[in-house]
DNA sequence: CATGAATGAGGCTTCATTCAT
DNA sequence: GATGAATGAAGCCTCATTCAT
């Protein structure tokens, strides 16, 4: 039992007003924190193995609470992964939207933005869990794989097509398909945040997200600008 | 591509050693192809559901055994896993590093050909299972990821490190970071294969891969292309 | 029969020692009243689920109290369902036990007396709920299930008997054996009063238990009486 | 582990070609008996304890199997105690129906035959736990009780009934009313078989259950029976 | 006194694994 | 070899009990 130890790390802003001296009660009431503190637990385990790798006990006490508890607040493993999932998925996109919406300038530097901040926004927090969570859960949960891909894939992928429109209706970029591109704007970030929480450990090259995201937007954007003549042959 | 179950169900005379006579069963399973079987059954489900979700019932069951003659082959469900992974991790890189290797031509026509033949080869077939299914399970099996990033991710990039290289020299390309680009130029088709096998079908806006993987050649090729004078200020 | 709910409700007056001043509230429980409140609501679901299917959550809501109250009174659920059974297990026979002693007249008036007041008192009462809990419960507890057959049990018989003894001598019944004919006299009181707590609300015959219990009496008294001579042959 | 000795007194009829020598295997292939060895463990726990009560482990230890064996052949634990009961539920009443629907003679012999064979037939049998069993649990499986209501209770009551009016009809007994005479004949088989369940071995007055159900034959006859003027006034 | 959040032993259930046939 | 009944460790979940407030 150390639950002192792993509530220092999860809220270590929590207040200092507890936990400072004298002899460890066994526990300490905290109703309003305890859901949230589970479910970030849950995540990071969910995210790590798997839903059906990981035990109802590792969150648990990652969390700093005992099984018992988990189940004060959630009805069953299930319905603590529905919780996690939908807690992800709250307020991330609107950001991007209000970005479409507010810019004034032109397509390429909202493609800019948008990639810059999709990267600060949701790539680099745990909300871009999701994209492993939901990538492996996707069979097993069905009807949140589709939730997700409604309101998060295809909502992604339209801020990016009225980019991209914009652009080719200002004369920025050539006529390109939307949908695809705005799937090829998108890929490389999904991708790297996956990767980062599964093989990068393992990877020998390690990687600047900083630098291959700059790239990568860099790349794409010549990619599809407008050009004179035609450079290449395909 | 499924080698094992075409060949013993299309190919009846194949294997002469013991269907030659009695009351002609039309065909008959060689015992050679048992574990083929079950490691393709074993495949599917673990990269449909993962690891943990998938019972050795249902392997047993999809490849046309019971329980039990699965453990005549492999000694326990992990050993299973394993020899999954490593029957797919095989010779499918060699193909790339012969194709860059052989190829006499520009290095735009090598990267267009290294993607085509990537997704040909790899991207199409169970083999891309393997991005899916390590990226999953990585935390899980540590040392089949570490396995999987040197001999296939890393080895994957370095082919496409060359290439570049070569067209940078070549004066193709302009001077790009190498890792990075390769990394941009397989990211897309990674991300694909696994989407594909995850939340394609709960996709409402279809995909047809094959625009998508001929999109990207482009993009990327015109992204990396050397260019005369700087269009963009990136 | 519920006195302490009565009580408690009824009389708001009653105990002085804490309601006298300030904003006037209607009534206040008066916690020597707790664990009859407790007592009562495990009895009813004792008696309608078993000890084991009753959480004490159950009980604790229907008392209109919480869990932890609960064990302000008694030590554990073992011990509440021993107090529940000894609470019930009061003073109810010896009011039979007067009856026989202080009857003057025949011993049909007796028994008749006997099964109605039985009735009255008991069967139709909580008290009766007894015999379903007991009989339920007698494996999972032997020595209340021996204390309620020596004390409640038996007795209730000793007195059948001492009724049924004073007819014969007087010449009123026919000399039939006294512990099985005492038997006979308060089976089908007992088995109506536990087949009201259980398969009742089932039954689409209803059961008016008055015209019940007045048809035994009748049924039982003609079947005992002395007869001149044989009707028949048995 | 002890399977042997519990089959060996679980199927003591079983056969001698198995278990006669050598070092005692882990366990034998049954399959065919097996429901039938758990259900009856089942019914022996469940009528003792209570469903709530009885814990899986102990019916697989009782039947001579371990836990998971249960599992293969009922998919959980209220399953099998619907098992438990539509298996005990069977075809016990049609005998008390074929007697009427036969009998010659007098009706007053009919009575005397239904309740004798009620309890060589029922009485006596494991059938006679269901009324224990569904009189605790009746609550816990209302679908049950009411299932148990219609098919048993009032169906025998309603040969009862038949009887009566027969007896009525031919002048052997008095106009009774047929519903509560026939419960009032089948209550204190029922009290009994219940009371044997339960408080019998804490009773120290023994009881011969024969005698008991033949002096119920004699009072209950001569109490319904026919007489030239009323004796009693009820 | 009363509360109710937290605990953790124990029961139900699953499923990887074994082994007699 | 192949089978599938049987096993039992391990996970999910419940609920009697504790205890800081």
């Amino acid at each position: 039992m150390v639950p002192m130890i792993d509530r220092v790390q999860a809220s270590p802003t929590a207040g200092s007003d507890e936990n400072e001296e004298q002899d460890a009660p066994r526990w300490r009431r905290r109703s309003e924190a305890r859901p949230g503190e589970i479910v970030e637990a849950a995540l990071d385990l969910f995210v790590e193995k798997g839903f059906a790798a990981t035990r109802m006990d590792e969150i648990a006490k990652r969390a700093g609470v005992t099984k018992g508890t988990v189940y004060l607040y959630f009805p069953g493993k299930e319905d603590l992964f529905r919780a996690v999932v939908e807690e992800m998925m709250g307020p991330n996109i609107e950001a991007g939207e209000r970005l479409v919406a507010e810019h004034e300038g032109t397509a390429t530097e909202l493609i800019r933005k948008l990639i810059e901040s999709w990267w600060e926004l949701v790539g680099n927090s745990r909300v871009a869990c999701l994209s492993k969570l939901m990538t492996g859960e996707a069979a097993n949960f069905p009807e949140l794989a589709q939730y997700y891909v409604d309101h998060v894939v295809v909502r992604a992928r339209r801020i990016f097509k009225t980019a991209l429109q914009r652009g080719i209706d200002r004369g920025e970029f050539r006529p390109v398909p939307l949908t695809d591109t705005a799937r090829l704007a998108i890929a490389p970030l999904v991708h790297v945040s996956i990767y980062k929480r599964s093989m990068f450990p393992f990877d020998p090259e390690g990687c600047d997200v900083e630098s291959y995201v700059n790239l990568h937007i860099d790349i794409f954007l010549r990619g599809i600008a407008k050009v004179p003549e035609t450079t290449n042959d395909a």
